[in-house]
DNA sequence: GTGCGTAATAACAAAGTTATTACTGAATTA
DNA sequence: TAATTCAGTAATAACTTTGTTATTACGCAC
């Protein structure tokens, strides 16, 4: 999952950002709203965390704008202080959520995990599919009732074909959500963890889990 | 709008009560944990209101075992104190949205509005014409109930055309949408491809689905 | 019917995609 | 520091698709 976090306090960037690599999201960040807008434009990330003190052009208008232009990921707006009529603005704005300061990071990792997961259609933090099992808040997978360890990479592109069962992803769309915005497109990473997934999740082959559509993309089949 | 509302304070259940029927919701409410499992169970509200802290049964546990039924409409939790701990616990157990004691009345209605209208409207991806139907998401399509797979150009131009049903497009119309710019308008790929896509389609020929106009083009024909 | 231009069809070789394995260097851990 | 794990690259094998060519069939005007 790959995330927006425009933050322009540089302490709290870095460390939100550490605590969010950590959970396995992908992070972007800017530090000011023009740079923000620029970013919040260029890719359709998977959510987007926005202070709303922002240099430039404030948090408010930069959530106007990406709206305007029919981003519509979910965003969560951090507020200075515990002042209610930013947060109904924000809200107003388009934003999804809010969150005063200070806050532990924690609860900014859960209340994205629930955002994301009910953006792309999906109420539980469990999400099954089949012999298949994603717990997104403690990152355990099952297959067929045995306990599947991943590497962050491999994590990364499992949950984001859990979280879009049945739908076809081209490479390049599964690059952008795993990786950070300066990735070769040409690399051949996820043919190679493609390859990696299919061999930990299903060794022997026998349920087929990722298809392959050729010049199309892969796609994680929706198994009963 | 149906709602499910559990909390066992029965001063604040009916006073919230009041302010949800005034706003035009209908209101289930009960005061425990296993009424509200019960209740919650019974029926497929369009979004509940939770206490955590609940006799018999609590909040996170009525959650989980909600999640675990399969019950997916939106969950907002109520929260005593500003405990960070219990909202983390409850999101990561499948919540949708918290909001911590003492709150206004109109952000609880406001909340509950803004998850329902986001837990609604997913447009369906099909596109059908008499016997074909088409998954853009999935890229999956069927011909009479029957799976066809395609190639990564056979899938664009049947795409296209679907998108179409009905319309003329010439040889160059289809040769722009469906490879870039500088692609040799001489060419008899598309006579190639509906060709394929006919073969696939209907091998016995039986719909003549793909019209071909002399000297105009071809069009899907729409079917009932 | 003849003839011209357009479309259908079949077969083929080149080009492109994906699978698979092995390897390197970086990062992490003991 | 050595050992281990992991990410990403590279090379190549296996396989599919693509677009061309060549040929045949068709539609239409005269």
């Amino acid at each position: 999952m790959r995330l927006l976090l425009v933050e322009d306090d540089q302490t709290l960037q870095n460390n939100l950002k550490q605590h969010l690599l950590s959970a396995n999201f992908t992070v972007d960040a800017a530090c000011d709203g023009e740079e923000g807008l620029f970013q919040g434009q260029e890719y359709e990330y998977d959510a987007a965390i926005i202070d709303l003190g922002l240099p430039k052009l404030d948090g408010i208008k930069l959530i106007t704008e990406l709206r305007r232009d029919h981003h519509d990921y979910p965003i969560l707006i951090l507020t200075a202080r515990d002042n209610w009529q930013d947060k109904v603005e924000g809200l107003d704005a388009g934003a999804d959520d809010y969150l005063s300061k200070p806050f532990h990071p924690e609860e900014l990792i859960a209340r994205l995990n629930a955002l994301i997961r009910r953006s792309v259609g999906k109420a539980s933090p469990l999400i099954k599919n089949g012999p298949l099992c994603l717990n997104i808040s403690s990152h355990e997978i099952t297959m067929a009732g045995k306990i599947i360890s991943l590497s962050g990479s491999e994590y990364k592109l499992f949950a984001y074909l859990m979280m879009h069962i049945g739908e076809v992803k081209s490479k390049s769309v599964l690059i952008e959500h795993i990786y950070d915005q300066d990735f070769d497109l040409d690399s051949n990473v996820i043919e190679v963890f493609v390859r990696r997934l299919r061999k930990k999740l299903d060794p022997e082959g026998k349920f087929d889990l990722i298809e392959t559509l050729r010049g199309q993309g892969y796609k994680l089949k929706h198994l009963t």
